[in-house]
DNA sequence: TTTCTCACA
DNA sequence: TGTGAGAA
């Protein structure tokens, strides 16, 4: 569990991003601007970047990489930060499943991206994701 | 060094 | 989607 707080505390400035994740310090603050990550701010002014804000620049990044508009990297970031609740896409959902909507899609998605290690194999799905939102 | 805004592709 | 300039 520190282990999350760990992440979500290391600061860095924008110029340590810049050469992390190898974008400019525009751009960065561009993905900013579209709400794809939320850096804190020193006291007025300087963004600084946890360790996961990078990484979901990295993400970002990849995405961008694939095709993908702002939009659409919204989107997949909405379904992979919030934590996985209890959603049962099993046998229960055959009731359900009448309507398949964007929804339901999005759920089912959440969990195939849940299930295996979540900084492994991922681009996979993200490959998959981005007929979605191309 | 970093930030913001405006404007332009 | 991304950049350049100017000002603070």
């Amino acid at each position: 569990m520190s282990d999350m707080i760990r992440r979500n505390m290391a600061l860095f400035p924008i110029g340590i991003v810049m050469k992390l994740t190898e974008l400019t310090a525009r751009q960065i603050r561009y993905y900013e601007q579209n709400g794809l990550i939320q850096p804190a701010r020193t006291e007025g002014k300087q963004r600084l970047f946890s360790f996961n804000d990078v990484d979901q620049l990295l993400e970002i990044k990849a995405l961008i990489e694939k095709g993908l508009n702002i939009a659409g990297i919204k989107q997949v970031l909405l379904i992979q930060k919030p934590p996985v609740e209890k959603t049962v896409i099993t046998e229960k959902s055959e009731a359900k499943r009448k309507e398949m909507s964007d929804k339901e899609l999005r759920q089912l998605l959440k969990t195939q991206i849940m299930n295996p290690s979540r900084l492994n194999d991922t681009s996979l799905i993200r490959g998959e994701l981005s007929r979605f939102f191309h």
